[in-house]
DNA sequence: AAAAAAACTAAACGAACGTTTAGAAAAAAT
DNA sequence: ATTTTTTCTAAACGTTCGTTTAGTTTTTTT
């Protein structure tokens, strides 16, 4: 061993997600991230092996941070109404100033879709089918409902959410809101 | 006068906006364009001024193929009833292999958002703003309901088209018609 | 037939991209 | 104190980006 790292990598790779997060993977140049992750491109790469590896770690990262949310939401015991407040929650912070909006994981949805890296592709599914699992949960509460149903209603969620995401960087405060309360009248 | 043009600019604008809605604007390259519309760059820059003219010249093209599929739906009779249809029309070229998926205006809405061209963000306010007026008219003709709920209902069904539209590029069509179904159950 | 005007070809422009590398600085091991 | 190992700085790499330009070809006007 010989001289320590001038930098904590995981505080680094917070910071690169937050630049993802704002401006997609395209926009966002190793030039732009060097001066958010106050580290070298030598560093960086020396980390991360490439650009596409650190956005790599900063899905992680997010993922990694909802997760608290996730967690949170899955301790409730009021079934659909719930998933309702966590729509709340997910969009709250929307409101604040300076606040970056959407959500990192249906940013990078909208951003690739196709011929996107196979881990990107996987990390995106495995989070969004973290979601879903949720949802069949929580609807399951619900013991009317047989399992056709459940699973065609927690589908029509996890759309709306992802509806949501994308509504919550250009839409008011007022329009999302009625959109969330529009949504779940069904139930 | 002196030479005449060896193309039609509505023509080159046609397959430019096809590759500027499959790709996006970042990732669709001048070179890419050039082999696409059929015509040198020189070209390309005397009939549009830059990419960004380009790509301001292809919404414009969308918009009025779009506005066809508007036209006929506007001439319903069946209020909300409609806007369903409408939706259904707008995901069913999906299905067709090898097509286009999702909306031009909803993608080129995810990929800008912030800090957009004023001329672009304008031709997408009024694109939006049509669709809104259409919906309203639509609900409105249940005379039952008030004002506040017209408006209601239309920003709903407005953030569920663009839902849609996002999740036309990712989810199965039963899922997308699931989405479809179960938007529509509120009215 | 000559001149003028516009459209084309193809090469080049500077700038920015992601990535690599040579060498200096720092810390541990000998 | 010297060697070894790793981190860091900063410059450079080759490529591609959007854009421009010099020069040729084609058509119209004189």
């Amino acid at each position: 061993m010989a001289r320590k790292k001038a930098y904590n990598e995981d505080e680094v790779v917070e910071k690169a997600m937050r630049l993802f997060w704002r401006n997609g993977y395209q926009a966002t140049s190793m030039q732009m991230l060097e001066t958010a992750m106050g580290i070298n491109k030598f560093s960086i790469y020396s980390s991360f092996g490439n650009k596409n590896g650190l956005f790599l770690e900063s899905l992680k990262c997010y993922k990694k941070n909802v997760s608290k949310m996730l967690q949170a939401f899955d301790k409730g015991t009021n079934g659909v109404e719930d998933i309702k407040q966590f729509f709340y929650d997910s969009v709250s912070s929307n409101f604040n100033e300076g606040q970056i909006k959407g959500c990192f994981v249906t940013n990078t949805y909208n951003e690739f879709s196709e011929n996107q890296d196979e881990q990107i592709k996987e990390q995106m599914e495995n989070f969004m089918n973290d979601m879903k699992m949720l949802f069949i949960k929580k609807i399951k509460t619900d013991k009317t409902k047989d399992e056709s149903t459940v699973l065609k209603q927690a589908n029509y969620l996890l759309l709306a959410k992802h509806g949501l995401a994308a509504a919550a960087r250009v839409n008011s405060q007022k329009e999302i809101e009625d959109y969330i309360e529009m949504s779940f009248k069904n139930f």
